[in-house]
DNA sequence: CGGCAAGTGTAGACGTGGCTACACTTTCCG
DNA sequence: CGGAAAGTGTAGCCACGTCTACACTTGCCG
């Protein structure tokens, strides 16, 4: 009878520390996503303050508040009662790579013909979970393809 | 002076909708991998025990049991005291659908030049906030380049 | 057939991210 | 300049996924 009706697992440890690596991902990936907003409110309005986060999050505010708290106690923020936020320099360096690395992601699943709206969907969970491995090969791909 | 040095951030509401669909994706990332990892399993050993899911997933088979727990309480899964677990026909039904998309994800990313490892490793990840629009795309993409 | 190793299940704790409710500041306008 | 609206912060709750610790079954082997 055929020889691949079942693939082969990949061994234990090895699947275990993807999904690991995975559910790891996943608690960085607030941070990014603030991170990124942060430094586009800033950006285009000059002040991020707690309830446009909440908004543009669809959280509330007091949620806002508590990411940012935890923000500043990982050294990503700065913010003193009732003054907006900022960030600090490894803040705005976060910020930076998420950013290009959205925009990568975007691009790369435009160039392989993911609608506009449907491609910027999915990347707001996806780019979360791109290794710089892979973002390197996208990088070359869409220098070669595009 | 140049007019796009800010790009338009996305309008509050759609971006809140962004967001929101990308947390709400996450709450079934866990029980798709359950559901695939257990189909997994049973077609190739016949069962799935606790432990064996545990231990593939690297988490404690508390944790592993109380996540089967919710899966019997979605009507994905079915299991009796120590007989080991299986899955509704709903809970088949995902895990070939999870399944095939993690192969079209991972062969996505080959394709596009992610080495292979990378490529199983962020598939782990990405595909949980693949839509069907984004799997579409992807499937046309791979049936043309490929 | 008795007992022990392996597996299973339950209880209880913790951290996180979410919410609502309430209190306090700021800001701005009449 | 005083008060109301808007924004900010705090407290307390919940659900979830994780863990460790402990108790109970199963199944097999001597």
């Amino acid at each position: 009878m055929s020889r691949v009706p079942i693939p082969d697992l990949p061994t234990e440890p090895t699947q275990a520390r993807r999904f690991g690596k995975a559910r790891t991902a996943q608690s960085t990936a607030l941070a990014e996503d603030y991170a990124e907003l942060i430094a586009d409110l800033l950006a285009s309005s000059g002040e991020a303050r707690p309830t446009d986060i909440a908004r543009r999050l669809g959280v509330s505010h007091a949620t806002a508040i508590k990411t940012i708290a935890r923000l500043k106690r990982e050294g990503l923020a700065t913010s003193r009662p009732y003054r907006g936020v900022f960030l600090t320099p490894e803040g705005e360096a976060l910020a930076a790579r998420v950013k290009s690395r959205h925009r990568l992601v975007v691009d790369l699943l435009r160039a392989v013909g993911v609608p506009a709206e449907a491609a910027e969907q999915d990347a707001e969970g996806i780019e979360h979970h791109v290794s710089d491995l892979t973002l390197a090969a996208f990088s070359r791909y869409l220098a070669k393809a595009g």
